[in-house]
RNA sequence: CGGGAUGUAGCGCAGCUUGGUAGCGCACUUCGUUCGGGACGAAGGGGCCGCAGGUUCGAAUCCUGUCAUCCCGACCA
């Protein structure tokens, strides 16, 4: 391709929309022009990069056993009903786009299709015999994001690639979540992209063993846990960890247990309270107030104990109140702070909101109006394992000091609520510690069960000749995000570094001086004779200075680039690596077979490093 | 949804406090000189100043509303 042909616009300013290096490098380069919030225009240039990641994922899928598919985008809205996800999708907080046809029925834009892919299997897939079975497509899916940002990171429309697994039974999905595992691995350093696996919490997909896959860069918006011998790497939503240990109360526990009370007078908050008369955060027991809200109306108000010193997870909270509500509520939509201005909404009497203790009683909640009358009671094991702990009076500007559970109250039933943070210890040992870095999510694979194939009746007849559902796993690679991510990791200050697996183009072929005979007719040479060799190449024949070529090759990041320049007339030419800047002067007739040994060995990424 | 910010030419910005009908740099067009790291000079083209009301003789500028975009958050009282 010729540069005069290719419709390239660069920008010498950063655009005021984009914040982070590579969303300002796409928009700067040519590649991306946004058309709305999170919506995006793949220009020519970027296009090309994306049927480099799609031609990479296709061989390596393709490589496991799985069949190329392609799926409506457009879905009535009865499948996810059936499977339960329609008011989860589509209400509050949801994700999906949904809309009405003209005869009214409802259709939702595919945000994923667990839905559709799940009722074909459960149409086609009669027999054991036909089992296993990895279906994928690569195309656009809809989402109506929260805040989309960063370009293509997070955007409502953008190209994933998602495969669906069928087995006969979990054995088998283990397999192909073990043999996809590896084709994750070998796609992302094909890629050229360091990446690391983690693991995940499943979220809104549902299922049990799930791991993403994170591009390392700072411009993550995951925060990474990882110990420092590699054994064990968790997104913080799902990590586990040791906590510190507690500080024992002095003089332990008090007044039969329930505590003495003790003036804090505006000390509502942990830090006052504890500098105050000398505690340490950690003999403390905090009390939260949430409300959940779920898919039938139903409003439940929560109250979640936990140590002082200790930070809540929200992740893992939403999945202990879905764990004990959803079979009678259904969805949970959201979890939200219990406010006193809610409360006085409400109809209740203030809450003493930064005096309170694990002993509040359902009394609080008495003459709700819409709330259910009783607290959904929680505790993180840490704040269940004091044996003597100071908490709220429950009324304003009092504290109690050495309560003790039982005596105070029931100890609420002990879970795993707290967030894990750099620094702590690791179960799998001690003597490691956790170690955060942030991550981009390129990739997603969960092993899902029979959650979905049981909802929609998607069953097959095992060899004893009974029906039973399928088993299933799905795995993610977001196309369009990687494309990003790649520029994220590989970029300096004059611009993109491709890898070369998925550059737009191998090599630049810069010709300095147009209006040198001698340099064009050789530059078109090696540009017909690069394209003879089956090398994606560039030819920048534009009338400009060779400064702005020199500017816009560094910015495009075309891996290699070839200058005729002065040298022409005497065959020389130079050669320069684009990530390194090296660059050396070569005899034209020897350019091609340099270049060739060059890329070959590139071409595979970072498998050959 | 809460908070913050910004909307003026394709991009980056000034002008707004103190109202008088729009400017700079880049990009674009033409000509000349230049020609290996975003050249210089000259001449041009391009804007209902986000949109709608209001105040005023007069609004980019003041007031009200609205829309859009970006950032932070939606977690500990």
């Amino acid at each position: 391709m010729r540069v005069s042909r290719l419709m390239l616009v660069t920008l010498r300013d950063d655009p005021a929309e984009a914040e982070i290096p590579s969303h300002k490098l796409l928009l700067r380069a040519g590649y991306i022009r946004r058309v709305g919030s999170g919506i995006y225009a793949y220009l020519p240039l970027l296009w090309r990069v994306l049927q480099k990641i799609s031609a990479i994922v296709r061989e390596e899928l393709n490589g496991t056993g799985a069949l190329e598919t392609l799926l409506p985008q457009l879905q009535p809205a009865e499948l996810w009903q059936r499977s339960g996800r329609w008011a989860g999708y589509t209400a509050g907080e949801g994700i999906m786009f949904h809309l009405e046809d003209r005869q009214g029925r409802e259709l939702g834009l595919g945000p994923t299709h667990e839905e559709v892919i799940t009722a074909l299997a459960g149409d086609l897939l009669r027999s054991y015999r036909q089992l296993p079975v990895n279906l994928y497509q690569i195309q656009t899916k809809f989402r109506d994001e929260i805040r989309p940002r960063f370009g293509l990171m997070r955007g409502r429309e953008f190209i994933m690639k998602d495969a669906y697994s069928f087995h006969a039974d979990e054995a088998c999905l283990k397999q192909t979540y073990a043999a996809m595992d590896q084709a994750y691995r070998r796609i992302f350093s094909r890629c050229g992209l360091r990446a690391v696996a983690v693991e995940a919490d499943s979220g809104a997909i549902g299922g049990s063993a799930s791991q993403e896959f994170m591009v390392t860069a700072e411009a993550g918006e995951d925060l990474i846990l990882a110990s420092g011998d590699g054994r064990y790497a968790a997104n913080q939503e799902r990590a586990v960890s040791l906590p510190a240990d507690a500080v024992p109360l002095p003089g332990g526990a008090r007044a039969g247990g329930s505590g003495d009370a003790l003036p804090t007078p505006a000390q509502s908050a942990i830090e006052a309270l504890c500098s105050a008369h000398g505690f340490d955060p950690s003999q403390t027991v905090k009390v939260l107030l949430l409300l959940a809200r779920f898919e039938d109306g139903c409003l439940q108000p929560l109250l979640v104990s936990l140590r002082g010193d200790q930070q809540l997870n929200e992740v893992k909270l939403a999945n202990a109140v879905s764990a004990r509500c959803s079979s009678e509520h259904g969805t949970l939509l959201e979890i939200t702070p219990l406010t006193a201005e809610a409360a006085a909404k409400e109809g209740l009497e203030p809450i003493p909101f930064g005096f309170m203790g694990p002993h509040l009683e359902d009394a609080v909640l008495s003459g709700a109006r819409s709330w259910q009358p009783r607290f959904l009671r929680l505790a993180d094991a840490t704040a269940t394992a004091l044996q003597s702990f100071v908490c709220g009076a429950n009324s304003l500007d009092t504290h109690r000091v050495g309560a003790s559970w039982g005596a105070l109250c029931p100890a609420p039933e002990s879970l795993d609520l707290r967030a894990a943070q750099p620094g702590d210890r690791c179960l799998h040992d001690p003597a490691q510690q956790l170690q955060a870095s942030r991550g981009i999510e390129v990739g997603h694979i969960f092993q899902l069960g029979r959650k979905y194939s049981a909802a929609l009746e998607a069953t097959f007849t095992n060899e004893a000749g009974q029906d039973e559902p399928l088993w299933m796993g799905c795995y993610g690679i977001g196309v369009s995000r990687l494309a990003q991510a790649a520029v994220e990791q590989h970029h300096d200050a004059n611009g993109i570094c491709w890898p070369t697996a998925i550059a737009p183009y191998e090599v630049i072929v810069v010709i300095a001086n147009v209006a040198e005979a001698p340099q064009r007719e050789l530059g078109e040479q090696l540009y017909g004779a690069f394209q003879a060799a089956g090398i994606d190449v560039l030819l920048d024949d534009r009338s400009e200075r060779a400064g702005v070529k020199f500017k816009d090759a560094d910015l495009l990041g075309i891996p290699w680039r070839v200058v005729v320049g002065r040298g022409a007339a005497d065959g020389q030419v130079e050669l320069v690596q684009r990530a390194s800047g090296e660059r050396s002067d070569v005899p034209a007739s020897a350019v091609l077979a340099q270049l060739q040994v060059h890329l070959e060995r590139e071409r595979a990424g970072l498998l050959s490093a």
